[in-house]
DNA sequence: TGTTGGCACTCGAAAGCGGTGAGTGCTAAT
DNA sequence: ATTAGCACTCACCGCTTTCGAGTGCCAACA
């Protein structure tokens, strides 16, 4: 079911037109401002046939007509053309992510604030994902009496730590001993292949009474997976209040409400990403159109991510959430741009 | 200039009724529901007495009457009395407060988390103030060659840590040695008492070659620094929404845009709690109502901190915002009792 | 077969309008 | 100082009217 030409420029200029003025665009609008060379009429039909085939809808009997979830579908998906950011544009992102920061996390934070600037929508990254990282260090250290650091050195430069409970008796060498055994064992593995048992054995050869050993190897272990552990960092919520496309309260309290529950926010980002990658994803970006995504109250959102990397095996997610009625294609140009220097900055950090 | 009591009771039942109602409230509608032993003529008078002292307003000429800001602060400050939660309420603070967590940082967000559910507001939590407290360790791991943990172990029981970039020729042990002397010369110093110069002449005794000292001192410094920032921490922002009094877009924009600046939200955390420090307070808690808060778009808000311990020194600030038409005195006895158990809980970790 | 002008029809948005009622201030009597 | 009474105000509700952009359909045309 392919459509004509006319029929293409015809969506696309709906799209373009209910973007700009946020108005359902009708045949004799449609004809001012585009020089079809076409009168009002056949606009009508061929908009008829546009609805029939769910690519939009009206929203009451004597209205115009507003692209349905299908109809941005495809518009992204084959009508609009990317822009190109102009080169202010590009500066102005530029000095945005490439400042003085130089660690991993502040890094993808400012890349997040900048897009949220950028686009005017909310902005959000996923912390990379760790599980294919490997342990380049990992060592306890002893606090006082009954309370320990472990801190984990991982590839792709990224530093964990986290307080852990110890026995009270433990003394300082023998801490010193044990985590120098727990390192030379770990070394270089990846933290997904890293289980308890992988940890218990790694301590065999010290001698160290066991009871003691069990419950710092188990600390050590809960702060090796507490660090592949996901998070997300979302900014910029409060914009979404500016859009006519919000401005019913319920609507904006339902949205702001799910975007609060970074939890799950997060697993549906995830879910995005692990989609993309196993269906062979050919654009350097996802998106999401209105009732695609699963969250409650985004049935007006368009959900936009891209992917960045620290080294080979490691990624995480940047993106934006924005009503639908948005300009695409300027918003993945941004992102896209976002995402590139991004990935130029983490690239310098290692 | 001081009130009769009936011109009290007056007053407080408007509050206490707008409070309930968010409706203006008229003489006729005291009478029903209070029984004053006079007629509702005698109050119109009373109430006539009360605009003119600036306690109430009216919205229009011929509505019931609105507390105004004054009125708010006449009732919190001597009209309201502080109820007392009912046991299943304090049960429910309880067990989401005295949990499994037992690093500060979390507790303190769960203790904010708590608020925010409980009251149906936007809570907030100032990080401790670490000004006071003092160094127990200081370690400087090597990551890399170029790189470097520093980790900082203060009194009640906060650890903090920085990657810092470090001259790529300093070797392992000359870092060992290095963390060792600052370690040994500042030991037990407030945060506040170290400065550059304490730190440089902490090294003055090692006898690694002064260009490379420099540096890592330097960024051993600004780790010091930089841990005794203050950071702010908001949740339940979209709750505001579900208020009548926000309903108007504009409004509602306005105060989550404000919100979102955190810095300028912990600014005046900060000032609060200084003002309240430096007037000798008496009360466990501070209020701002409507006007009296200088940022914008919380005109219609009321701002309620109190000061959580950890340790003799050292200190923070958890919080809630709500509309100023709110039950203070639920609200209040709330926030006490959420204080009252996340300091019993910050006591058991030191 | 695709295109066009014409026309009756639809329906939301905006504007106008009168009634209702809760509330007020004022005054004169208690 | 308190009260009953009364005239007045004004937001709110529901109703009707008008307006106009937009539609679908039809008959005519290339």
């Amino acid at each position: 079911m392919e459509l004509d030409d006319r029929k293409k420029r015809v969506l696309q200029a709906i799209v373009d037109d209910y973007v700009a003025t946020n108005e359902p665009v009708g045949s004799k609008s449609l004809i001012e401002r585009h020089n079809f060379q076409v009168s009002s009429a056949t606009l009508r039909n061929d908009m008829a046939e546009l609805e029939k085939l769910g690519f939009i809808e009206k929203p009451h009997t004597s209205a115009g007509r507003v692209p349905s979830d299908r109809g941005y579908r495809e518009y992204v998906d084959s009508l609009m053309k990317i822009d190109t950011l102009s080169a202010r544009e590009q500066e102005e992102i530029e000095a945005n992510i490439s400042g003085t920061v130089d660690e991993a996390a502040e890094l993808i934070k400012s890349a997040t604030h900048t897009l949220s600037e950028t686009t005017g929508f909310v902005s959000l990254s996923m912390s990379p994902r760790l599980r294919k990282s490997f342990l380049k260090q990992i060592k306890i250290l002893m606090i006082e009496p009954g309370k320990a650091l472990v801190v984990l050195v991982l590839s792709a430069g990224v530093v964990k730590d986290k307080i852990v409970r110890i026995p009270n008796f433990l003394t300082d060498e023998q801490m010193i001993k044990l985590s120098g055994a727990i390192e030379k064992n770990l070394m270089g593995k990846p933290l997904d292949e890293i289980t308890l048992v992988t940890v218990e054995s790694a301590a065999k050869d010290t001698e160290i009474p066991n009871p003691l050993l069990k419950q710092v190897l188990y600390e050590a272990y809960t702060a090796i997976k507490q660090a592949d552990q996901l998070s997300i960092y979302l900014e910029g919520e409060h914009k979404m209040l500016a859009f006519p496309d919000f401005s019913s309260l319920g609507r904006a309290r339902d949205l702001l409400g799910t975007l609060s529950d970074s939890g799950m926010v997060a697993g549906y980002v995830n879910e995005m990403e692990n989609q993309a990658a196993s269906s062979g994803k050919k654009d350097s970006y996802m998106i999401r159109i209105g009732q695609e995504i699963t969250l409650e109250g985004l049935d007006d959102c368009s959900f936009i991510t891209a992917t960045y990397n620290m080294g080979d095996t490691v990624s995480g997610n940047i993106g934006v959430i924005g009503p639908k009625r948005m300009d695409y294609s300027r918003v993945i140009s941004k992102m896209d741009f976002v995402k590139r220097k991004l990935n130029e900055e983490l690239k310098k950090l290692t």
